[in-house]
DNA sequence: ACGGTAGTGGACGCCGGCGTCCGGTTGGCT
DNA sequence: AGCCAACCGGACGCCGGCGTCCACTACCGT
């Protein structure tokens, strides 16, 4: 990852890095990714040699903004692991991954939209989808679910969720709760 | 509407002018509105100028380009609502829906993304709604839809639906059917 | 066939984002 | 305190899309 060894920074450079990530992921949570990097320099109160220099790329940046949401993704998964009721882990997960994405136009973006070189989030995205399988057999074999379901379906549905545009942050969210529900009924048994 | 006197221009500009909508509507169609003006221009085998000339603005160009698919989308609600079952009406009309979406990616965009100035397009999707809350009203009089659907809940699948997002268009195409069958049975009493 | 006019497209200048270089500044160690 | 290296950001040149102008071409009426 990126920010390994931000610790042998000099603490200015340090100082600027954080607010360069904090203004990347407001801006990336709101407009999306398709902001020029120079006005996240701006918004940081950074010159745009700075930016460049700590994230050469801007896939760089985009990864590094996006750790904690991606630590925010495994935790929803393993927290609807944990529920002893199947049906309810199962749409749990279903629903707070519609809410973060509808939450944060960026990360859908990010999560969606392979960067060519972004293997991390490859890899994560792995990890997650294996964890999500799990949830939906578990949810079949109870009779939750229906035998026909794939986990291709779900991510079908987290697909669709990241289409639902609304003007405010709000409204999204809104609409992206009317929306697991609803595709939630499309794969209760 | 813009073409609607095209008969007065003369042979040869008539000619390049549908040389135009023809190369709009393949590249939007696959590559959706974010194409430079240029790019038509190219594909059309016409000098960026004339391309200006006969479609001074991009959203010109877009409302005269989607025309026929505007109509496709009335011969699609209009077949639904002749339909005698109302259940089958109503959701051949989302099933189409969805397909045409998921086959030309530029007409989602237009439809979706409002124009400021594209008042064409806002009244005929007025009109277009106006005819599917009248099929969601017969569909549920007749019991197959759930009570509480309402229109927007058939605007928020369709809004889902141009979310999907697949390298080819028949991937996009098979996608959309998945998800069309999996919001109809949500939609389903 | 020919003249006049509508039509064409190559060429131009503008703008905004991109990525980089360098003179000035500031933190951290002694 | 003082020095040096790390760091900063304004400024620069490049590129690609945008919209427009003008000299040339081709259609159409006589």
């Amino acid at each position: 990852m990126a920010d390994q060894l931000p610790h042998l920074l000099r603490s200015d450079a340090r100082d600027n890095r954080e607010r360069i990530l904090d203004a990347a992921r407001a801006v990336f949570a709101t407009d999306g990714l398709d902001v020029p990097m120079r006005e996240i320099a701006r918004r940081a109160g950074v010159g745009p040699a700075t930016l460049y220099r700590r994230f050469p790329t801007k896939e760089l940046l985009v990864t590094a903004a996006f750790t904690d949401q991606m630590r925010a993704c495994y935790a929803i998964v393993d927290e609807g692991l944990a529920d002893p009721d199947p049906w309810r882990g199962f749409a749990s997960v279903v629903e707070k991954l519609c809410e973060l994405h509808a939450r944060d136009r960026g990360f859908t973006a990010a999560f969606t939209s392979a960067f060519p070189h972004a293997i991390d989030f490859a890899a994560d995205r792995e990890r997650a989808l294996r964890s999500i399988a799990e949830l939906v057999r578990r949810a079949q074999e109870a009779g939750y679910v229906r035998p026909d379901v794939v986990l291709d379906d779900v991510v079908l549905i987290l697909m669709a969720n990241s289409g639902l545009q609304a003007p405010s942050p709000a409204a999204r969210v809104l609409a992206s709760r009317r929306f697991a529900a609803l595709a939630l009924r499309g794969l209760r048994a």
